[in-house]
DNA sequence: GCTATTATCGTCAACATGACGCTAAACACG
DNA sequence: CGTGTTTAGCGTCATGTTGACGATAATAGC
C-alpha cells in the first residue's frame, strides 16, 4: 500500500478584517521542519472523513467557529512531490472568510495561533506562501461578483463597513457614494433592518443585513 | 502506513465542441466497479509526480494532446469516503477545454474512450456525474470573463464559429451583431489575421486568431 | 449656534447594452 | 446575367450603468 498512496491533508487560509487590514490565521510551528515558521493551519484528513468534514473540523478546532459563521469553499489541491520533505503529502486547501471575531481564537488547541496581516507574513512553512497568494486572489474575485463581503461583517452593518471591506481586500479607496449606490441597486445583495447605529463620527448610517442574492448583479468591478 | 493515507488520482473533464453539441470523453468501464457505465478518464498520480504533471500526461494517453492546445485548469478535489468501493480513493479533478480535434483520440491507450454529448451522457460511474456537472458550470462561467471560448477553436476562425462555441455551451441564441460588436470591442481578446474564408454559405468572413487577454474586458455575460 | 464629519441623494457625461434596420459579398438557380 | 438566399459586418436608438463630483442631512464637539 505504499505505492500510489499519499498522506491526505487539509489546510485552512481563515481571512478576516481586524485593525482596518486584512488578516490570516497562522501557527507558529513548533517541531521541524520549518521549526520557528509560520504555517497555515491544517492537519490530516481522517479515514472515514469527507474533505470538506475534515476542513470543517480543522476550522472548528482552531476558532471555535461553525463554516456557516462566514463563507466556507474548497480552494484548490497541491501535491507536488517535494512540498512536504517527510513524503508525499497531498493537501486540499480550504477558504474561509471570517467576520471579526469577538472572542478571538476561543477553544483553539493549537498553540501560538496568531492573526497576522496577510499582505506581509514573511516566508511562510512549505508551499503555503503560494496556498495563501491563491487564497488572497479568489477572495479579491469573489468579492466582484459575489454578495461575499459581508461574510466578513457582522449580522448587521452600515454600508461604509462594507465598503471598509472592499477597500481593505482589494487594497484600494472607492467612492462613497457611487458605492453607496451600486450595493443598494444591486438586486437582494443586502436589506435594511430599519435601524440606525452611529459609528464613529457623522451622520447616523442605516443598518444592513446580507440579502438572498448568491450572485452580484451588476457586479461590483476592482477599479 | 495505511492511517491517513488514500490513493490519489487524477479525472479529467475533457470537453470539446464536435457535431455542433458539447462534448465529453468518456471511457466504457471494462471491469467492476460500475463495469459497463462510462466514467471520465483518469489514473493514478506517481510516486514522484505533479498532480498538473499527472493530469498532463493523462491527457497526452487519452488524446495525444499537450495541455497547451486548449486550456487546461484544476477543478476540484473530491474525498468522499464511500466514493469507491474499493478504497479510500481522492481525486483531483482537470478540467480541459479543447478544439475539435482532426485526428480524434489518436494514439489512445484506453480503449473504448468517446466523445459523447456533455448533456445527455447518463448515469456516470463513481462521482463523476458531479465532477462532470462542476466542470461544465466552471467552463459555462470563464466564458463570461475569460477568453477561454477560442480554447475550444483551431488557431484562426470566424466570428461566428466562435459565436457558435458561446451558443453551443451556454445552451442559448446569441444576436449575431450584438455579438460581433462585443467581441471585437473586448480589448485583445481576438485579432484579426487578415485573411477570410467562406465557411458555408454567405458572404466570407474575417479570419481571427487569439489575442493577448488573459480577462475580458468587458464580460460576456450570459443572457 | 458653528464646524467637522459622515450619510445619503442627485446630476451629468461617457460608455455599454439589447433590439433591430441596412448594406455587402458570396453562392445557387433559372 | 439577374434574382433570391444566406451570412458578414456596420449603424442607430432607447435604456441602463458607470465614474466624477455637487448638494444636503444628521450627528458630535466646541
Amino acid at each position: 500500500m505504499t505505492l500510489n498512496t499519499a498522506a491526505v491533508t487539509v489546510d485552512l487560509v481563515l481571512l478576516t478584517i481586524r485593525q482596518g487590514e486584512l488578516q490570516v490565521l497562522l501557527i507558529r510551528r513548533g517541531i521541524p521542519p520549518f521549526e520557528g515558521r509560520w504555517a497555515l493551519p491544517g492537519g490530516f484528513v481522517l479515514p472515514a472523513e469527507d474533505l470538506d468534514a475534515a476542513a470543517a473540523r480543522e476550522l472548528r478546532e482552531e476558532t471555535g467557529l461553525d463554516p456557516s459563521s462566514g463563507h466556507f469553499e474548497q480552494l484548490a489541491t497541491y501535491g507536488a512531490p517535494g512540498r512536504d520533505p517527510r513524503g508525499r503529502v497531498v493537501t486540499v486547501a480550504y477558504l474561509a472568510l471570517l467576520p471579526d471575531l469577538p472572542a478571538p481564537v476561543a477553544g483553539s488547541d493549537a498553540a501560538g495561533a496568531e492573526w497576522r496581516p496577510a499582505f506581509a507574513t514573511g516566508e511562510l512553512a512549505f508551499d503555503h506562501g503560494r496556498i495563501l497568494a491563491d487564497g488572497i486572489e479568489r477572495a479579491r474575485a469573489k468579492l466582484e461578483y459575489s454578495p461575499l463581503a459581508t461574510a466578513f461583517c457582522p449580522p448587521s452593518f452600515t454600508i461604509a463597513e462594507l465598503r471598509a471591506v472592499y477597500e481593505t481586500v482589494w487594497r484600494t479607496t472607492l467612492d462613497p457614494r457611487n458605492f453607496h449606490r451600486k450595493v443598494t441597486g444591486a438586486e437582494n445583495f443586502i436589506e435594511p433592518t430599519g435601524e440606525t447605529a452611529i459609528r464613529d463620527r457623522g451622520r447616523p448610517a442605516q443598518l444592513y443585513r446580507r440579502g438572498t442574492a448568491t450572485l452580484l448583479h451588476p457586479p461590483l468591478l476592482r477599479p
